[in-house]
DNA sequence: TTGAAAGCGTTACCAT
DNA sequence: ATGGTAACGCTTTCAA
């Protein structure tokens, strides 16, 4: 294809084709009208010298880079455990095609927030999508200053005022999960939380809490994890160390709730004759277990494709345009477990 | 930061600092003389104005874009479900940082490889690091065409001259595996191999067989899983079914084992007692199995940190320089499964 | 419909 | 050490 290492110019399939630079620019990118003997003759220019476009250059005019960035502010472990980002980047990557942008993926490690910046300075990409992040990152503010589009999935700790936001309703989803176990008489409910220094983690203690406290329940037995099943299975025992009567677990993650009830299976605990467990997440692995486990579905392909609407919106307005924000609600899905 | 939505350029910085573009440029960048007074006016600018280089623009002159591209043609569900991405991208990225380059993660999906090939065509990375591919794409030929420098962490099916490969010897990590379950004194000696569309599944599949033939033993206890736990369980199920007296299983990934292990432990068969089990990979989960997991340890490490070295040798050479091929050789790690 | 030419924002060469 | 200026490869006026 290339035909001697270096990659052919714009100037080059001119000149085959025997037309000028800007004639073949048309031909290329189909937006202007260009005789079809002009179109054939650089088409065929094209594919007999391999040529493609030159990235730099073509956006250093057009202000476009064709690509998208999806960071994630997450230990690369969490990024390649957790099935959310699996889900998510499928779905994100599907959007994306659709509208013919490349996704980018960028892991931003604590340490190597400059370096991230700097390329986003750069202008790399067109626009950011960021998706869970912790307390102390400060990416939306960065962000914001930046003037680079962006939409955040999952509200961030600071900032979140001046960056667009498409959230799930984490609070209310757990506080259905509670009600859940209250409703069906538990009386001893017990959490296994996310992370503190995450929304989500925090967000769906609180609704938890919330609903137990109404119920005038004890809202203390809480232990925490960090949504991996082996998390889930070590959070489970301290509970159940704690209080022995617990007949009721809301897990903030369907891979906690996993590792919980391997932890009661080993201690040879019914599910749910003896304790009922509510998961959240639904990503497949809720199906699974044994018993199938009830949860809360995450609306990750919702969010998704919302996301990547606003910041299409935006891109195309050029950074314009006010923060918004827009919460899906998480749906209850009951099988077996509680 | 940014003064009012539109990043500043060179030209204003140099303008604020008094200087001309050239010396802003060269302070900047610092590779060049530039007096104190000089270097302390520019930088002040910068700083001032939220200043950060075009990277279109700068890459159109330096030919570079200061990042890397690695190349994932797999299926998101296994790229995020296998811990042998974590660990390679935490490697890779370890590596890319002490470099100064950003690592871009492309995940090539089977229908997308047309936009990809545009993307590297449009240089908008400096090279690319492939792994784990299939027997049908045909990526090595493509980047082989293109120029682009690259590097392939394990051996393509297709096209495996004409590109640099860092491999490991799967076949004798498996032949050594296999000797461990022979010398143990195991004969009924059954494997549960990986894709066989896939080098790593198909390589160790043969180094297994070889040792079984060599040593007069029936080579034809085989199941196919795809690397994943959940495989694992069903492919041990499938030859315990078709084989009831199995001693020994090698299997062509730790979570592979640990899915089998599962699978003998609900048939209540003991391991190493009854059954004597050899992993592959060691990445984790093999010491946390119960008991431990004897296994091969693939040296991800070793391999992308020769993979990068490689990368870069060749981006600094202009995609000169022959086709090389390392091979490392995983180290056997006996626990206690066998 | 087409072509000439003016940028896009940098870096790098060549004088000074 | 510094400044003017020519690239880099493309898109997009503006005339013809």
């Amino acid at each position: 294809m290339v035909v001697n290492g270096h990659a052919s110019t714009l100037d080059e399939v001119a000149r085959l084709a025997g037309v000028s630079k800007a004639t073949a620019s048309r031909a290329i990118n189909g937006r202007s009208k260009v005789s079809a003997k002009a179109q054939a003759a650089v088409l065929d220019a094209v594919r007999q010298l391999g040529y493609a476009p030159n990235g730099a250059a073509r956006s250093l005019v057009t202000q476009r880079t064709g690509s998208v960035a999806v960071i994630l502010p997450e230990s690369d472990e969490r990024v390649f455990s957790d099935p959310f980002f699996a889900r998510m980047l499928h779905s994100v990557a599907r959007s994306l095609r659709e509208r013919n942008l490349q996704l980018v993926l960028l892991l931003a490690q604590p340490g190597d927030e400059d370096r991230l910046l700097l390329y986003l300075r750069g202008r790399y990409v067109d626009g950011a999508i960021v998706a869970s992040h912790h307390r102390d990152d400060r990416l939306a503010e960065h962000l914001s200053d930046l003037g680079l589009p962006c939409v955040f999935i999952g509200a961030p700790w600071i900032g979140a005022e001046r960056v667009p936001v498409v959230d799930s309703d984490n609070a209310g989803a757990a506080a259905a999960a509670a009600r859940v176990l209250v409703d069906g008489g538990r009386r001893r409910i017990a959490t296994i939380a996310g992370p503190r220094d995450m929304r989500a983690g925090h967000d769906r203690l609180v609704g938890w809490r919330q609903v137990l406290d109404a119920a005038g329940l004890d809202s203390s037995l809480v232990a925490y994890g960090d949504f991996t099943e082996h998390s889930g299975t070590t959070a489970c025992a301290e509970l159940l160390d704690a209080a022995g009567d617990i007949d009721g677990i809301f897990a903030a993650s369907d891979l906690m709730a996993l590792g919980a009830m391997r932890e009661l299976e080993a201690r040879s605990i019914r599910v749910p004759d003896d304790v009922a467990i509510v998961g959240y997440d639904d990503l497949g692995v809720a199906e699974r277990t044994q018993p199938p486990l009830t949860t809360l579905r995450n609306p990750i392909d919702q969010m998704v494709t919302e996301a990547v609407r606003l910041l299409t919106e935006s891109i195309d307005q050029g950074g314009r345009g006010a923060p918004r924000r827009v919460v899906f609600v998480p749906e209850l899905v009951r099988r077996d477990t509680a």
